[in-house]
DNA sequence: GTGGTCTAGACCACT
DNA sequence: GTGGTCTAGACCACC
């Protein structure tokens, strides 16, 4: 049971794709906070890149406040994810749903397609954050 | 009189933004189908960018089929909008809600949160793409 | 007149180095907000390090709001500096005159000797901030 | 009963603010020449780090002739702590007080801010060294 | 064992 | 021209 995949040819950088997949976890409650990831050389190896495309993924990842890195211990989920303010949110949100709703009609997709695909995926990505 | 706003600070290139803002008024309704867009000095002006980057976004969009490239005579949105088949759209679809909810998860946000910035978006979108 | 200068047996960090000269030189108003820094290949060069190296310096600089990267544009210093809330400044600098201070004890040097050297540096870095 | 406190997440190595507050509670004088330090095994554990983490630091601090490790006996603060020349005194002093205004004008801190914040800590960490 | 820094050099993306 | 990503591999620091 593989936790991380890369696809090294779909031009997002790797190191892109890995703090992806590690956000993905986090929200699919698959990593939960506090819990270790793996080392960055076992990552580096299972993933077959480079351990500094890893230890950037890494550090991004620290400066965002989603991980915390432990000298000589390893990186962790951090224990209390940063919260943001409730309009600031909202803001983002809109941001989001704005590039989602944009795509979806050059695609030609009708406002029911784009709800389905929505429900969709929050009953993919685990019912409610875990009480926040 | 169009309506292009970029942001040279955001990290977005800025090549992409000139693609995504008539994306954007494409699927607002603000461009219709056969309409002329802004010349590429016209709009480099306007934007104070260098016009090297506004050949670049037409010329993506041309490749996307999103607009039509007239040698001589200006760029247009593209009569027939390019179609995509129903399964790759979903996959699409799902990618692109996938991205969203992963993101809102880790604002904090909750599945109403969610739906509810959608439906705004939807609602200030205009209500249907033209007929699908 | 060279702007930036690092020693590579000094045991910090060279990026480390680096950062702190752009923050000295900030400070000291020899670059001024908005100013283009030297671009990454030509510091490196200069400096005779590694351009990867001035890489993370100047986006550690980034992410700290305190220059600005455009891609293929250069580096500059962030036109309005992040200001930080007068409580929270209080107690930073709480902190740096604390550590200040026990080392300075543990040379061996009176109060006087400390205030002494504060008022030759506050003399040599330049009199007061640009007006905030 | 001496205060020893870490931040395990805070970046800074563990055996550095074991040192650290070594060093403070000597300028506090909370610590007096010739007293004996907490055993390595007993700070280890009151701190939850690794022994080895402690035998480092304690290591360090001898090898700057601030602390004397006799062996059986236990660490003891340095009877007459090490003295440096005035010249290299003043230069290291003068590195010091750079360093705290370089950040304090970055945070945006006047010179009276700066200059109280000093008085403040004068004030804290105890009127005067134990005679120089 | 863990993570952090740096080099030399290739190749790509943006303006 | 500019900055960004990645590799292969060395060496150091922390626990």
């Amino acid at each position: 049971m593989l936790l991380f995949q890369i696809d090294p040819h779909s031009g997002v950088p790797v190191y892109r794709q890995v703090m992806d997949q590690v956000r993905y976890h986090l929200a699919a409650g698959t990593l939960a906070p506090g819990r270790q990831l793996p080392s960055i050389r076992e990552l580096a190896r299972s993933l077959a890149v480079n351990p500094a495309t890893i230890v950037k993924a890494y550090s991004e990842l620290a400066h965002l406040n989603i991980i915390e890195i432990r000298h000589g211990r390893g990186a962790f989920i951090h224990p209390d994810p940063p919260v943001m303010p409730a309009d600031e949110r909202r803001a983002r949100l809109r941001q989001l749903t704005n590039q989602l709703v944009v795509e979806a009609r050059q695609l030609g997709a009708g406002e029911k397609e784009i709800r389905d695909a929505l429900e969709q995926t929050l009953n993919e990505i685990n019912p409610e954050p875990p009480e926040t």
